[in-house]
RNA sequence: GCGCCCGUAGCUCAGCUGGUAGAGCACCUGACUUUUAAUCCGGUUGUCACAAGUUCGAAUCUUGUCGGGCGCACCA
């Protein structure tokens, strides 16, 4: 990635990717991987979409891997592995055929028709809706089935000597499981032969040279004799993830804190099976709206069409990059300001030396090829600009951005024509719900209609300048001291707002005849 | 019970590997006899939760206390 021989010294940077790369090159400076790349892995829960915070876990451990191909030149992977041989345990509600599905309950995702009958299974659909999802942004991965590497054998070798530690394992999980589960749990969850179903049944033997588990039918009682390869057993989940680490060997993984007891047990699990647990990170998990924890019936949270609606990619990457270990608050609200934030850092981006280029949030949102900023407008700045403007779409604001630097366009521009459509958007689902018209009294209705005569009978070529002296004369006319109230007539009676645009521009951008008919609108109704 | 995060100006927060506090918004005042999103000058506000320790020196490191938030202990 980073070809030139005056190279600085990356090592020397500190923002969180690199100390977590750091842990890699540790981990590596005697040996490269005998597999021959280091392992980046991302895990998935196939029974749900992704959703934002499946984006950001993907994003942040690009970060670091980008962080370590700055430090070194060993290759890299990035697996996204999908859980997809889980047992369904609950129909969700945003499917079809529910019924259908119901009787699917237990099977293994990989093993349920799809729904929606697009794919060859559920888990499936699910998967290829995950990948489009990851595809979306440019995320480079490769993509792992789990239903598929426990079928083609990949995990065999592994299983073997999770057969042959059974014991040790069984000693690790034990203790953190309440007396009933305690009865019944052994890290192998046989296949059902007749159903197909996962089933947590007890396991009342195991052979290391037959390499089976020996177990009882929960509603038979029947003793059963299962091989735990070819796909005919499925790893319980702390099991599961020490043994895919272990099969994998996985350098480095992140996960939220709600995993951090997890992570130890399946770390304990990864050492017994003789290899080393991955580096990781624990990261913070989001709260909602009023700072408490998001919950799906409170609504509280934020989905990431949410906040593509409002902000640039680019603004969700620079959220997901600063401080995964600090508790943050997931709202509209934070939108606005993690985009100025963003284009602050790529602006500064320009003055930094190559050092402190490589901690900056923009080296990793675009890769380490961050774009010339296009112009200093901030997004707070068009975001009020839209309030006072009212505008309904990007033009209105286009004015005011030439009037500002003649030179940009939406084609040269795109990123700030972007910019303006969130700032739009965000006016009009956060600012305009919330808007109040005043009824005005007998007196402003009087002046009003004075000033609307006033701009039908201005020649054609009146510029802002002279719509707003035009104002200004009639509120003079009608004795307001300070001229504040007149426009504050304005404001209040048309536009429904405390505060406004400069009203002789809002008249050049809006026109004549629009503002008269706002004017007529407005005073005709009262 | 075990564990994680946080506690810095009115609000939202920056303060990386220790050197005697910053930004944005808000507020006050002033350039503009035109209010304004976009200009600019200036101003105000803090025992950096509390205490002890390390240090020549701590908001910054260590420990403890108090306060707030959250996670796990069912399933992945």
């Amino acid at each position: 990635m980073e070809g030139s021989m005056f190279m600085v010294d990356v090592s020397l940077a500190t923002s969180w990717p690199f100390k977590e790369a750091q842990k890699l090159i540790k981990r590596y400076e005697k040996a490269p991987p005998a597999k021959g790349y280091v392992l980046f892995e991302t895990g998935y829960g196939p029974s749900g979409l992704p959703h934002i915070g499946t984006f950001g876990e993907v994003l942040r451990t690009t970060m670091v891997r980008q962080a370590f191909e700055a430090l070194s030149d060993l290759p890299t992977k990035l697996f996204v592995v999908s859980d997809d041989m889980d047992g369904l345990r609950k129909v969700p509600t945003n499917v079809p055929h529910q019924d259908r599905l119901a009787q699917h309950l237990g099977k293994p995702l990989t093993s349920i028709p799809d729904p929606f009958e697009t794919h060859d299974s559920f888990g499936h659909h699910n998967n290829a809706k995950l990948r489009e999802f990851l595809d979306r942004f440019g995320f480079d991965y490769t993509f792992v089935s789990a239903t598929e590497t426990y079928k083609a054998g990949h995990y065999d070798s592994i299983l073997l000597r999770i057969l042959q530690h059974y014991d040790a394992i069984t000693n690790v999980i034990l203790p953190t499981l309440g007396p009933d589960r305690r009865e019944t749990y052994s890290p192998f969850l046989p296949l059902c032969p007749e159903t197909g179903k996962v089933l947590q049944a007890k396991v009342i033997g195991h052979d290391t040279t037959e390499n089976t588990i020996t177990w009882q039918h929960p509603e038979t009682e029947e003793a059963l004799t299962t091989s735990i390869l070819g796909g005919h057993c499925k790893l319980q989940w702390k099991a599961d993830w020490g043994g895919r680490w272990a099969a994998f060997q996985v350098d480095y993984e992140m996960s939220g804190k709600d995993l951090m007891d997890s992570v130890k047990l399946s770390s304990k699990i990864c050492r017994i099976l003789g290899e080393t647990p991955p580096e990781g990170m624990t990261y913070e998990l989001f709260l909602g709206e009023d700072g408490d924890k998001i919950s799906k019936s409170k609504g509280n949270g934020l989905s990431i069409e949410d906040w593509l609606k409002y902000g640039p990619t680019e603004s969700l990457s620079f959220y997901m990059f600063q401080a995964p270990q600090r508790q943050k608050r997931l709202f509209f609200d934070v939108i606005p300001k993690a985009t100025d934030m963003y284009l602050d850092h790529l602006e500064s981006y320009t003055r930094e030396d190559s050092l402190k280029q490589h901690d900056n949030p923009v080296w990793f949102i675009h890769g380490g090829h961050p774009p010339a900023p296009e112009s200093p407008l901030k997004f707070s700045l068009l975001q009020n600009l839209a309030a006072a403007a009212h505008a309904e779409d990007t033009s209105v604001l286009w004015g005011f951005v030439k009037r500002y630097d003649a030179a940009l366009t939406p084609e040269n521009a795109p990123f700030l024509d972007h910019l303006l459509g969130y700032a739009v958007r965000y006016y009009q689902d956060f600012v305009k719900p919330y808007k109040t018209y005043r009824t005005p009294t007998a007196r402003e209705i009087e002046a009003l209609l004075r000033l609307r005569n006033d701009l039908l009978s201005a020649p054609q070529d009146t510029s802002a300048e002279g719509y707003q002296s035009l104002v200004y004369a009639v509120g003079r006319d009608f004795g307001y001291d300070p001229m504040r109230d007149w426009f504050r007539v304005i404001y209040e009676v048309l536009l429904g707002e405390e505060q406004g645009p400069r009203f002789g521009s809002f008249i050049e951008l809006f026109g004549v005849q629009g503002t008269c008919d706002l004017i007529a609108d407005k005073v005709g109704a009262a």
